[in-house]
DNA sequence: CTGAAAGCGCTAACAC
DNA sequence: GTGTTAGCGCTTTCAG
């Protein structure tokens, strides 16, 4: 593939080529200034004959700013960060704004060397994720561009996060479960030291005390986010002798899991116990059988979210300290389907 | 969250600072010139002290270098891309290069809005990736930057493009289970329209007629990419009576299927029939039971390399125009172990 | 060894 | 209406 390095077409190229001066150019192609129709016309036609694409650089350098925003990732590029990135780019690119993609997998250093390049670079704003399981630290206060946390709480409360709900998330999976007539309710969770587990099972606690109900079991069972866990819990619960008739499950893994173990133990899905899991992931949710009723995070809508409020604080807007939530929604599936009497 | 808009520091104000030139200060902090050591300290000294950072614009905007390349998926991000994207990190990071990522979701419109968008930015080179399954358009020869198509091939045969070996690993597929004692065997694939599939069913035919074997079935048994398929398959497979004891499935999913309804059919996996899939989607591959022997495309390989190339490509060298692949590997689990005799 | 000046490509203020 | 000029922040000659 040979490339003779032709540099690309300027101002100075196209205002030569109509017959004008570069300043015209500028007003002709920015609809600025008082320019005679046919002047500007003709211009543009210049500019397309040469395919003139205005650097990008040169505008940054005069107006201070790039139209760029860059997005740290804490961990690796993954599920939950997949959509936040999607959702974000659909807010961003209807503001012609690029996106820097950067991913320090959990490595302070190469954080660091980011976060350099990134203010190098003259980013307008930054948005910061990964794991949800842990807040994280703050850039701080003096940060000299806007920063939004999404996904990952920063453990300032000076600094603007926004968050998936998993307390609101939880009571909504334990009142459908009330909803769809299960007294008898269990619930399957990840570790313990993780965030959302804690968030979970408080949700989950506050509406089953609604209901004037309390978990099966005495509590939450608590283990790994895998199938293997939720297959065993399953197991458990079934030996245990213990009545139930409805599983909250902390994720969908864990949720497949279990309706795979129960009917392993020949506990029927939905009409005997009914099954929730969380996250909405869709190869573990409409795969598994029955298909999951499952709680869906919004974690694009969190990434949308993210990206509008970083816009308005570019613009001088103000981000108000502190955590916003996004609501979770049911999404209903045959698991916990109520039988027809 | 109030934010002052002090400017970052420019080289002026360094120079102030250190009662030098801006020159200078240019020289000192890049190694340049001949400048006494003492003097080089204090500039390096003022440079700390005032945060100084310099603007990667304006310098490129001289050097004709953004150190910056773009992304471009052609579909949405996914499961296959992430691992591309990712490697391709790996390499461009070494090299202090920076990443656009810009997703096209198959709108031509918006590909080309991107595509406009990268080269105002002046990016120095970009990745096109996407879906394999089909072979896209050319951006053309005369592309004003280095093209490395990724994971998604170039209609024309002009381009560079990198991909993964579908072929080489159906073959490894094959004779894995071939090696594990198995004769009569399967191959469970995708839809035909794809090419995937049909590289997949070339390899595998290879690798039959090699051992003087042909496809139990009398050929590829072509159906979605899904579990449920690989669940259907198996069942077919059984009912249909002709004896057979191994089976390449062209995905993971499919696999996982397979395991699962041979499973309910009271086939055991692997003593009676062994299976193998594609992909090595850990979620998949690790929590089917048994867990699958798969073939990696290694996708985070194929990302280096492309950006690797590109890199070279971006630094005067040519890219031989053509298709590299990126062999595939075979990764061992218990879906296809051999029985202790 | 260091400073002054020009210029990368563009826009905005001010002339004409 | 349009041209000229200065300057964004930096590097790079070229003087001194």
């Amino acid at each position: 593939m040979v490339r003779p390095d032709r540099r690309p077409t300027t101002v100075a190229d196209v205002a030569r080529h109509a017959g004008v001066s570069p300043g015209t150019v500028s007003k002709a192609l920015n609809g600025g200034g008082q320019l005679k129709t046919e002047t500007r016309q003709r211009v543009i036609r210049a500019a397309e004959e040469l395919g003139f694409s205005p650097n990008a650089l040169a505008r940054s350098l005069i107006s201070g700013r790039t139209y760029t925003v860059g997005i740290l990732t804490t961990d690796s590029i993954g599920r939950f960060t997949i959509p936040l990135i999607t959702g974000a780019e659909d807010a961003l690119g209807a503001g012609q704004m690029a996106m820097f993609l950067c991913e320090s997998r959990g490595d302070a250093i190469r954080e660091q060397h980011y976060l350099r390049m990134l203010l190098a670079r003259r980013v307008d704003g930054l948005i910061i994720t990964g794991k949800s399981s842990n807040i994280r630290p703050s850039l701080g206060h003096d940060f000299p561009i806007p920063v939004v946390y999404a996904l990952c709480q920063s453990e300032s409360a000076d600094d603007f996060s926004i968050l998936h709900d998993d307390e609101q998330g939880a009571e909504m999976a334990i009142d459908h479960l009330l909803e769809t007539g299960r007294r008898r309710i269990a619930h399957v969770s990840g570790p313990l030291s993780h965030l959302a587990s804690q968030h979970r099972a408080r949700g989950a606690s506050t509406a089953l005390a609604r209901a004037h109900e309390s978990m099966v079991g005495g509590g939450t069972m608590h283990g790994e986010w895998s199938e293997a866990w939720g297959r065993e819990a399953a197991l458990r619960l079934v030996r245990n002798g213990d009545p139930f008739d409805g599983v909250f499950c902390a994720s969908d893994e864990i949720a497949r899991g279990m309706t795979d173990g129960l009917r392993d133990s020949g506990v029927a899905v939905p009409s005997t116990v009914g099954v929730v899991g969380v996250d909405n992931w869709l190869v573990m949710a409409e795969t598994s059988r029955p298909p999951l009723t499952t709680i869906d995070l919004n974690l694009s809508e969190l990434g949308r979210r993210a990206a509008t409020w970083l816009l308005t604080a570019i613009d001088g807007g103000e981000l108000t300290a502190g955590i916003e939530r996004i609501p979770a929604t049911l999404v209903k599936r045959r698991s916990t389907e109520m039988e027809i009497s």
